[in-house]
DNA sequence: AGTGATAAGTTATCAGTGATCGACAATCCT
DNA sequence: AGGATTGTCGATCACTGATAACTTATCACT
């Protein structure tokens, strides 16, 4: 079959507008973004993502290597917004008990306000073999060290304080951020459970790391 | 093409001996057991099981409606075992602090254990419309539930000693459920991170969930 | 204006996935 | 012996992520 162009010369294919340069690659993550937003990462294909961006599927791999890339990618930029959040908490005020408490909720908020993210960073399935993580360069999961390291910091300070309740920091940080991500991640894998509501859980949740954790 | 059967009628299909009855099914539960275990489950094609279990791809759909119902099925046997292992940890004692802390470490030594059994009750993704769950009647998540019940006996049983920090049962046991949670998913899902050595870090995370959680 | 190079999109296609269908063989019951 | 049932298989479907080869638009430069 001959190109159309060749039998009516001019601007007979229906091509959509050239993407401007970083345009394009935007206008493919907003799409991205909405369609994980709605039906999670992993039920939403290539071609509804080119679909939604108005081009055809081949030509995501212009702008990104893979599907995953594309999560990747919307996963970083959020977590740069909850380090933004919880520098902003921790440096707002002296850190007292009180404010450590405000911080976890930081944590939790983001976490709920962005399944997805969420989910590519601290969730999702790593295999043996060359999968995700490799592919991605770890990227999701070292953007979430940062804010790991963030609690590092918080819980150091507090130990100089004689606040903590041990005397490992290192562990210390680590038993927290896997308290903390328990609460996050089981509301967002299991929302059908019979949770009572939600703010009273969060409420007990920091309450109860707040008492393990300090003195 | 024709059949082989045609060319060399009798016996020319290098057909497997028939199944006996739930043999088969066995067969088949116990190859995808094998496979999950090494490369993760959403890693593992249905021909990969068929081929390990000695039959073809169809013939796995006599026996489970979807691949998720294989994974569901090894799902709930594993929290079978753990439903066994919370109870008598519980049984064995008096409900003291200390075996309190028994029964958590019996919980996170589960999770450890049987990662992919795990993470299909509680850490797959649950899409919005009509997938794992759905599709398998939540079996897995209700087989959990009934792990969380035990925890949800024993605060009720510490707060009837008056040994409850807080004064709201279910609370506390979902508050609790989740810090445990969070340290086993974390572990499954990242464990490149650079955790402190495994013990400690479990040692650190029970008791800080004990002060959290007692008086 | 005409030229080649580059960038950006397209159609067509690939191998692999979960799942289904119709045909065939083994077994059992009469 | 023969018919029905049950178990299995090859072929195939629609779909997935990803790639190849080709076409077109745009730009720099003579």
């Amino acid at each position: 079959m001959t190109s159309p162009s060749l039998l009516f010369p001019g601007a007979r294919t229906p091509r959509k507008p050239k993407g401007q340069g970083a345009e394009r690659r935007e206008e493919i993550l907003d799409a991205a973004q909405t369609l994980f937003a709605q039906k999670g990462v992993h039920a939403v294909s290539t071609r509804q993502i080119a679909e939604l961006a108005g081009i055809s599927q081949p030509a995501l791999y212009a702008y990104f290597a893979t599907k995953d890339d594309i999560a990747a990618e919307l996963c970083v930029r959020a977590f740069a917004i909850l380090g933004q959040r919880m520098a902003a908490a921790r440096a707002a005020y002296v850190l007292t008990p009180e404010n450590f408490e405000r911080c976890l909720r930081v944590y939790i908020d983001f976490g709920l306000d962005h399944p997805d993210a969420y989910r590519v960073a601290f969730m999702l399935e790593k295999s043996v073999d060359g999968s995700f993580l490799e592919k991605t360069g770890g990227r999701p999961m070292l953007a979430g060290r940062e804010v790991f390291a963030v609690f590092v910091e918080m819980i150091g300070e507090l130990h100089a304080q004689g606040a903590m309740a041990g005397e490992d920091v290192m562990a210390a940080a680590q038993s927290l951020w896997a308290g903390l991500h328990g609460l996050v991640s089981l509301l967002i894998a299991r929302p059908e459970f019979p949770w009572i509501e939600r703010e009273a859980l969060i409420a007990t949740h920091v309450a109860m790391l707040r008492r393990g954790a300090l003195k």
